[in-house]
DNA sequence: AATGAATGAGCATTCATTCAT
DNA sequence: AATGAATGAATGCTCATTCAT
């Protein structure tokens, strides 16, 4: 019994032991994202994995430094998720089916629920910075939206606020377990945040 | 010199207990908003308030209780903010007036920010409650909006959700020492969450 | 059972905070002196004073400076070793009589025997600081020595570094509890390094 | 890059592993001299000598037995101090020369520097023993010259010891780069043990 | 009511050592 | 012969909480 976890992950060398740092990642994020960072020990972490505690240790140097990854890998996504044709309406709503995809899978949800706080200063300047910067890209959609005619007259930063918090709140209350499949989950998500509650 | 923070605070009897017990839930609120639950030590909020450790445990058994405290406090007025006169649209508004004034100060804040998770099964469970409690309100409202016609059609479990989100985002970036007033803020959210974002 | 080590060890209010400290300091370095640095836990020193693990971070915030008060403390009783009045002979007798008092005592012998490497860096040349002091302490007397004739020529440098490996090197062999007093060993030493052991 | 540190260190067979021993040892002794045994880790002798941290163990079972052959490298060599003819002074003369030329090396260095308290309580007694075999020599040495009248009338036992604190404390401050070289430092060794500080 | 002192429980991290290849 | 991976054992330190005054 207590056979490793991530018996038969891969084959090549160097990559085997990326493909590990992947798993680790993984499943760090979904324990921290479910008990909390600071209520999830590293003895938790390994007991999910099979693994002794030290073995982590191999893969990364510190608590901090999984967090950090996995907010990164995070930040990475989201920002990837910026589409770049059409118009801003479009743009969009692109943004938001990929971003739905994304903050609902381990690492975007770890992201939200953790935060940066648990960062080391630098580190949560770093996250801070990426998330700056997705903030940013919504911004342009919007003013750019503006400007064509396919987004409504707004002040661009709060209005991007008040929609990252549409979604940023998802990891919350969805689960994907449930009977609500995630491309319908978007679909809502769309429909809330473009039309609003109010009837047309 | 380092006089208590609470000196003149009141000077009934009783009352003067309760009072400094606030002052003690608001100091430890904001502060762990700011840093987080678990960063933040009791010997913390005890300098704060130029109070020994041990002062706390008069008004608090435990740090869980002043969370839980706190956390109960920001329910209490939330639960509160539900009005009772109008159709659905008209209530759902004046709920979010309500909604963003509440969520913005430190027992808002800090049941947003810190969440239930450090909290004691038992507690975890109570606030939970609350909260979807107040989230009941919210379908309630939009239901009878869906029927009187003053709100689109949607299913109101996802729409409150996501309603939820774009009010409860609010704490991670709005700071009520900017430029934006309260009012002003709910009144964005009132349009953003009724209109969205689409030109009519 | 288990009475407290320091049971009536004073009563003034800081003061009594002062003498435990002293304690402390004490037992650490006859420990450390025994076992060595490392293989001293701060559990055996919490043990020897039947005090828990923690108590010992309200006098000290590390081992570290448990040891770096010991140090200190051992080479400000060296420092005031200097002796004032005389010529070079007599001083030089008076100062090895009263730094074999020291260098037998706990303090001395801890920062013979378990050395300046255990410390931080910065802390570490703090205390190398004192000693290179003391060294020039000598090394002045020897020059003023070799004027005044009371003091064969020779290289300062040297000639003082092998007169305080003499004395240094006591406390790996002599021990108090023995039939040699710390007198008369102090006249041994000042025997050997005035005359060594050529017959005059 | 990076080539084995003991690359082309000899061809023969068994005598190749036994070089590649002396290496390890060498290099072994520096850096516990230089750090300290417990601030040494095997990876860091490991990365000195360019090899893997498991290679150390085809040559050695344990970092207490890399100790344990370092001390007894230079007790044995100690032991071979001991010159057999001519007088006490004489012999104790020339025992000096040699003993400063050991002392110096990697091996006695470390021996002095790292002490015998690292050890296991069995390796412990037996380098103690060693030591004690070596300050028995030389007590010898004394007695005889006290009986041939080359040697002040002395305890031998007090006087054996003050004159291995003035040469083992030597490692503690004498640096094979400056500009004193290793023989001229045992003449001044010499001098000191023999005639002491105070003018004929 | 209030505090300095003390503690139990816990946790991240280190490192010598072993194992599988 | 040699190594990357893995681990058991240990330790310094933190902090919520209690106790004695």
């Amino acid at each position: 019994m207590a056979r490793r976890a991530w018996s038969g992950v891969g084959q090549g060398r160097q990559e085997l032991f990326e493909r590990k740092r992947q798993v680790v990642l993984r499943t760090a994020a979904r324990i921290f994202s479910e008990r909390g960072f600071y209520q999830t020990t590293l003895a938790d972490v390994a007991d999910e994995l099979h693994v002794s505690k030290p073995a982590l240790y191999h893969y990364f140097k510190s608590k901090d430094e999984i967090l950090l990854e996995i907010q990164r890998a995070a930040i990475a996504q989201m920002t990837d998720a910026a589409p770049d044709s059409g118009n801003g309406r479009e743009r969009l709503t692109a943004f938001v089916r990929r971003y739905v995809a994304m903050i609902t899978d381990e690492f975007g949800t770890c992201l939200i629920m953790t935060g940066v706080l648990p960062l080391e200063p630098k580190n949560r300047q770093s996250v801070r910075a990426g998330s700056k910067n997705v903030e940013k890209i919504v911004r342009d959609i919007l003013r750019q939206g503006v400007q064509d005619g396919s987004i409504a007259p707004c002040d661009p930063k709060i209005a991007a606020m008040l929609f990252f918090g549409a979604l940023n709140w998802i990891p919350y209350w969805y689960r994907a377990s449930g009977e609500l499949g995630t491309e319908q989950l978007a679909e809502r998500a769309v429909d809330f945040v473009m039309t609003g509650l109010r009837p047309r």
